[in-house]
DNA sequence: TTGTAGGCGTTATCAT
DNA sequence: ATGATAACGCCTACAA
């Protein structure tokens, strides 16, 4: 059996209360029974039990985090270690410890999202997701439960922390134009996906804003899944004209369409001129390097984490937004000796 | 304020026991009334809670992941995510949740585990290590606290799953044996870390076996980065006489030893043969496709929390290992035309 | 079948 | 400065 305040009281020939003003450092108390107090926990290894102690103060210090899991999209990503990391940094430094939940399907985050709001021992959440409509959102709104998603969803509704996809996908088009590309394709449009479709518009406003025609041919749908990007880039490579450049919206993705392109006895970036997003480690290790955006997931989560205790602290209702810097890294893939 | 247990009993003219009982669906309670209660609970839109039902039972169904961060390996690793994903998909069935805690230093892990076992919210631990000496698994083994370590480390004392990292490195270089290679490198040996020196040894077994001689110039050290294997790659290169097959303790550290090999003006794998281990996603499409080994890191997330619920739930002390196989997936960075 | 009482381990309030 | 007492929300003998 566990040796509780009980024990340590009884041994110390003092009460529970002392004790436990002893733990929770209290002035209230003379140094002499604090260091016998505090002598006599050390002998007998005593551990304050969290539980009893969140069940009277009404708080855990346990946040919960919500990834999609393999089936939805593609968690083998570094995004989602990286992501994890800067969550658990933060968390770590205030305290907090994080109750993780990955699930594969919507009915099983929904279902994990109810355990966690009324199971009470979770006091805030961060979600992880990027759909449109996520009814996940709504239940969590419509009962007033602390959270904030990570990438964004339809609903104003909410504290969010996402890179400016809009504005990453402006940059990688106006990049490739500023290299005298005129005919430029876009890989892996997801609709349904918020991210994607940000990224896809940016990209868009970017040909209209340099007088560039939007041809509809040059978008191609997929997942973040590299093998999509090897077949997706071969339907681009039968368009006629086909494009000089393309912007895959992963950098799995823009692997696999290097691959085709290469196949294909063409040359990156000579021939088509490649830029993928996200600047997984290896980016800078393909051959040829690749051009990504770097999207500084651990900030992303560190971010999350903040927003949260902010939401948690406050009373007053708010809609938090927060926008962290990607930052376009150039390298051989989209590079042209010469336009 | 929450709904509580009382709040259902009062509004149902019923004691709290008898709510209670509705909740644990307990047999001694009529029809009548456990219907009645049923609907006011639905009604009031109660949940139990879960710290005070945590507390009386002494159960929490929680358990934590230890991770080594992003400072002692590569997180950034595929290998992680899919590793949640098994112990969080067994996890779920059985009703447990997962408390992770990202460290980023062994002082750090020292500290956090020590918060795990001794807060009470934790009944188990799942450590991912691979070091000789941990001294969170002696604090562990000490305290008799249940857990189980995915990787492998000095102290027999411990519930274990692995692949056969051994096996791994003895099966890649027969595999380079039997195509006629008679001078095999050995990339990513890391002292301290058992994974790299299982296979390690493994690749100096198959040599002996097969009447090779082993060259300790053919062994290089590093970690599990990419960066490094193209580094390494190079040095390599100048020994004499280089080899003509690379093992590398990890895809990454391959394609970077690829991607050196290439701009040496050399084939892979005509001129060097090149495997990497872990098989990412990206083996498959790379240039060349990367011979990998597939650890099924799913599997031994799933393996290891199968194992801590065995460890949980019986009393007979004993120690169990579990072997979850590898396979190894030849592609043609390792494939010779004709010998 | 249902209710009462006591306890899980801790903290907070009020005395002393 | 310290102690007694009552919560926190739930479960489980034991009684009725």
């Amino acid at each position: 059996m566990r040796v509780t305040i009980n024990d340590i009281a009884k041994k110390a020939k003092v009460s529970a209360s002392t004790v436990s003003r002893v733990i929770a450092d209290s002035p209230r108390i003379s140094a002499a029974t604090k260091e016998k107090v505090l002598k006599i926990m050390k002998e007998m290894n005593y551990h304050p039990n969290m539980i009893a102690r969140s069940l009277v103060n009404r708080s855990t210090r346990i946040i919960g985090v919500v990834l999609p899991g393999l089936a939805e999209q593609s968690f083998q990503h570094p995004f989602f270690p990286e992501l994890l990391a800067g969550i658990g940094s933060s968390a770590n430094q205030k305290g907090y410890k994080i109750l993780l939940a990955n699930v594969d399907t919507v009915d099983e985050e929904q279902q994990m999202v109810k355990e966690l709001t009324y199971g009470g021992i979770t006091e805030g959440i961060i979600l992880l997701t990027s759909r449109d409509q996520s009814p996940t959102v709504e239940q969590l709104v419509k009962i007033g439960f602390p959270f904030v998603v990570i990438g964004r969803t339809d609903n104003p509704c909410v504290n969010w922390v996402d890179n400016d996809n809009f504005l990453i996908g402006y940059q990688l088009a106006e990049h490739f134009i500023q290299q005298g590309h005129r005919r430029i394709a876009f890989l892996g449009y997801s609709p349904g996906y918020m991210v994607t479709r940000d990224r896809m518009h940016g990209y868009k406003k970017a040909l209209e804003d340099h007088q560039l025609p939007f041809d509809q041919e040059m978008v191609v749908e997929s997942q973040f899944i590299s093998g999509q990007g090897y077949d997706l880039m071969k339907l681009l490579l039968a368009r006629k004209p086909r494009p000089t450049a393309v912007i895959a919206c992963d950098d799995l993705l823009a692997f696999g369409a290097i691959k085709a392109i290469q196949e294909a006895g063409l040359q990156v970036p000579d021939d088509i001129g490649v830029a993928g997003i996200n600047n997984v480690p290896l980016a800078d290790y393909y051959n040829p390097p690749l051009t990504s955006v770097k999207i500084n997931a651990f900030s992303l989560g560190t971010k999350a984490f903040e927003m949260l205790c902010t939401v948690l602290n406050s009373n007053v209702q708010s809609y938090n937004r927060a926008i962290i810097p990607a930052e376009l890294v150039v390298r051989s893939s989209s590079r042209r000796e010469k336009g």
